[in-house]
DNA sequence: TGCACGTATGAGCAGATGTGCACATGATGG
DNA sequence: CCATCATGTGCACATCTGCTCATACGTGCA
């Protein structure tokens, strides 16, 4: 873990320029781990489209199919299912096969918290 | 608003191939408005960055400067300003000047709020 | 006053992202 | 079986993102 080793002063700039020593090193010291940022960063990209959010939106009332979803969203459906694919992956939604047809239903509570809070907060 | 008239079976595609006409037409009547989702949409942006994300979990804690700030994010100070003009445009960072430095916090506590929530998620 | 320092900003580049298009897949019905 | 339908997916392309590099701006110190 290069990150935790102590200061070293040949070339990295940002090492030695400390104006607040103790206060960079509390802050390097309880930072969450990077894979948690990363996985943080990767939750919220998928929040982070207008017509994921929709889906989202639509999706935390009641189960819906692929087509269902393109009108409410308002895209085609190529576009929703490019992005149900990243849902999918990312574990945020969930879907069983009826027939011909594709139920889509969000897999994790916590996107519907996150989004709830996220709408409240941009409607002050 | 040409979303909210009654289906149109000239040309639209999405529009005519409805499944559940009822649940479409319930989800289009509930959702939010399109600047809401839009806005919470540069919200979730300002979060998708690994970088950034590093600065709102150093400034959730005290006020710091760039170049502790790129101590902390292990970014150069370049980058960690320009990813602090966004933060500002958006509203999530303020800054105050002290002689040479300028020193950042965080504007709005609902980013902090965001931040840990979803954190709690990704740490399951 | 001159110069170093901390910060801000514009240009530009490599990689990621979102969507449409064309086509594949699998199920249904005649 | 074969046509059709709902959905999935590879490819292409335009756009966006985040960074580096170079440079400018404002402050404080010698």
């Amino acid at each position: 873990m290069p990150e935790r080793s102590r200061p070293l002063n040949d070339d990295a700039r940002c090492e030695v320029r400390l104006v607040h020593e103790d206060a960079v090193q509390a802050a390097l010291r309880d930072r969450a781990r990077d894979e948690e940022l990363s996985g943080l960063a990767d939750t919220f990209q998928m929040l982070a489209s207008p017509t994921r959010l929709r889906i989202v939106e639509a999706l935390s009332r009641r189960e819906l199919c692929v087509c269902d979803l393109a009108a409410v969203v308002g895209v085609s459906e190529s576009a929703v299912s490019h992005q149900l694919r990243l849902l999918r992956q990312m574990r945020i939604v969930r879907y069983r096969k009826e027939g011909r047809m594709a139920y889509y239903a969000l897999e994790d509570h916590h996107v519907a918290d996150l989004f709830r809070l996220g709408l409240n907060h941009v409607r002050e």
